[in-house]
DNA sequence: CTGAAAGCGCTTACAG
DNA sequence: CTGAAAGCGCTTACAG
């Protein structure tokens, strides 16, 4: 915890060739291979190296070098430990394994929420000329994705991860098929014989979004019609299973009637938060309601009851995404692909045939 | 996705001096604003730099200012969501309200549970001559410390944020008081009456880590023997619900007079996972066992069944963090502080006097 | 096999 | 109020 002034100059590839007597390109090439060096030099340049604790000033090497051609950022507004953060985890691996440094550039989604700080943030990050940037687009702003695209043209690399629709950057792209996702646990409730299906997902979005289309596609499937009473809104809590209790809650409050009968929730957590809403209220799960989460996170498992749900292909997506990364890196120059990827339903005890009772 | 070669010089400081009819210092003091610029100059400039989209290379930058002011990168080895992703959230937003720019280095704890590579990620950081680096120290090797204690040996700010004991890096740190917060779950149960009292936590370590000496010094209190039947480990399954059930079986497994009656978890995910898994094998929670948790995260309240857990202060150890990282900023030249937080018990409905029935 | 020198894109004394 | 020039610490043609 020293102060500044007192701070020890920081020692040079200068000092070193001079400390190995020799200049200071030498000392670049020997550490780069890229010239042949006798092997008495490159043992007076290792050991000065070694003595001294040199190691290079990464901002002069990539001015120097114009380009980072081993850096490849994360770039995510969601670190949440959920599907996007696990996606991010498995490519960072296997980019480290591919010899890339692949730090995940986290930002607070609430914090970065705010357009101006995001383009700033991705500025920063286009302005290193890594050799690739990698973006989750949930919640990522067009400005921001508008340095994207400087990015490219300054013959950076894009790939997103995406849910529902493509992020608008012309670059390859997996995509999670929400619309399908929320299509499938919406039409196994009707399969069951409900009728009165309540929808809820995060986001300040009504009547867009393509998990409110697939809800509805399955709706018009089954000749069911929209109730906007049906349709759940979650204000502004910040923690997922709260979101669930309060949606219980306005649940609980609509007439017998008026009730819906099963319950299609965007994301496990809030799901188990309604769970819990709705007993403490003294309703039972299934018997008074059913009740499809998504995802298929820990939650689902081991949350207060065993959910049904749609699964949110983790490493399916990472596998494809990877591999299209991997093609790039190696000079694939075709079109931009987009590849969409479906989850599966999960069959657990969250969910029974309608009965009138 | 154009490829390197196509690459669009990007433009520079000299393009914008050249456009507002000014020389490149000019640009970079009334960007600065270290000098005092006429109305008519600074709008040529800034017409210019408007005109052409410039904005700065940082390495550049960097590489003539020698230290970067306003960078303070969090590192961690951790993101999983839970406590420690939750505390550098909310020291990145404290940090960019204060202007600062903070990105969480983000590493897969597997991915860099390699001393190496540990070493590279950190030296990297380091070399970026950033204001401070806050690090959370959990499995940062020794090593990767070392290069914390060389950024400070240059003049850097270190701040760290830790579990248990301290890190070994002089500097100021938040601790969460572990051993205590054990001692406090194992003494609750030891006062309802339990005697076979089960301990789990994550890790290899067998009979070291503040954990397990809380412990033991809650049973020692109680004059009660330590067993090592009774110490349970999880094996290498990664998702910690898994481990839950894993330990539920080998509980089970036990004879009747040998099972603990209760158990002490570190970490509520795992217990969670141990109720599901002993509710499969037949038994109840918590006629059959009781569990405590830790940590008080969502699961506690929204898993399988209503936790006993020890909470984990997250809230308190960042604002307590936050004012000590601020003094050091504004020059404090104090010896290094340690701050040790505490947890509190929080009941639910995990636990039960022990009856012999 | 190695050296001397220009250049990467900024910042900041030093002059005026 | 502004310009000309040195310097930050590397890399890489250009010579030898």
């Amino acid at each position: 915890m020293r102060r500044a002034s007192t701070s020890k100059k920081s020692i040079t590839i200068s000092d070193v060739a001079r400390e190995a007597g020799v200049t200071s390109a030498t000392v670049s090439f020997t550490l780069s291979g890229k010239r042949v060096i006798s092997p008495d030099t490159r043992e007076a340049v290792m050991g000065a190296i070694e003595r001294l604790g040199y190691s290079p000033n990464p901002h002069a090497v990539r001015l120097a070098n114009g380009r980072c051609a081993d850096l490849i950022p994360l770039f995510t507004l969601t670190i949440d430990g959920g599907c996007c953060t696990q996606k991010l985890l498995l490519v960072q691996r296997a980019l480290h394994e591919d010899g890339f440094r692949a730090p995940i550039h986290g930002y607070d989604y609430h914090a970065a929420h705010n357009g101006a700080e995001q383009v700033a943030l991705m500025r920063d990050i286009r302005m290193q000329r890594p050799r690739a940037v990698i973006c989750a687009s949930a919640g990522v702003c067009p400005e921001a994705m508008q340095e994207l695209h400087k990015f490219q043209e300054e013959g950076g690399l894009v790939a997103c991860i995406c849910y529902g629709s493509p992020a608008p950057v012309d670059c390859d792209q997996v995509i999670l098929d929400e619309e399908d996702n929320t299509y499938q646990s919406a039409r196994y409730l009707l399969s069951l014989g409900h009728r009165r299906i309540g929808f809820y997902k995060v986001g300040p979005e009504r009547h867009t979004g393509l998990r409110y289309t697939g809800y509805r596609r399955a709706l018009a499937e089954y000749e069911v019609e929209y109730n906007p009473l049906w349709h759940f809104y979650g204000g502004a809590i910040a923690n997922q299973e709260e979101s669930g209790v309060g949606i219980a809650k306005q649940w609980a409050a609509l007439t017998r009637e008026n009730r819906p009968t099963a319950m299609c929730i965007v994301n496990d957590y809030t799901a188990q938060g309604f769970v819990v809403g709705v007993e403490d209220l003294g309703f039972r799960v299934p018997e008074d309601v059913s009740i499809v989460g998504h995802d298929d996170q820990p939650p689902a498992r081991f949350g207060r009851i065993p959910l049904t749900t749609v699964s949110h292909p983790v490493e399916e997506m990472v596998e494809v995404f990877l591999s299209m990364v991997r093609e790039r890196i190696n000079g694939y120059e075709g079109p931009p692909r987009h590849s969409i990827v479906r989850g599966n339903l999960v069959l657990r005890n969250s969910t029974a045939c309608f009965s009138s009772e």
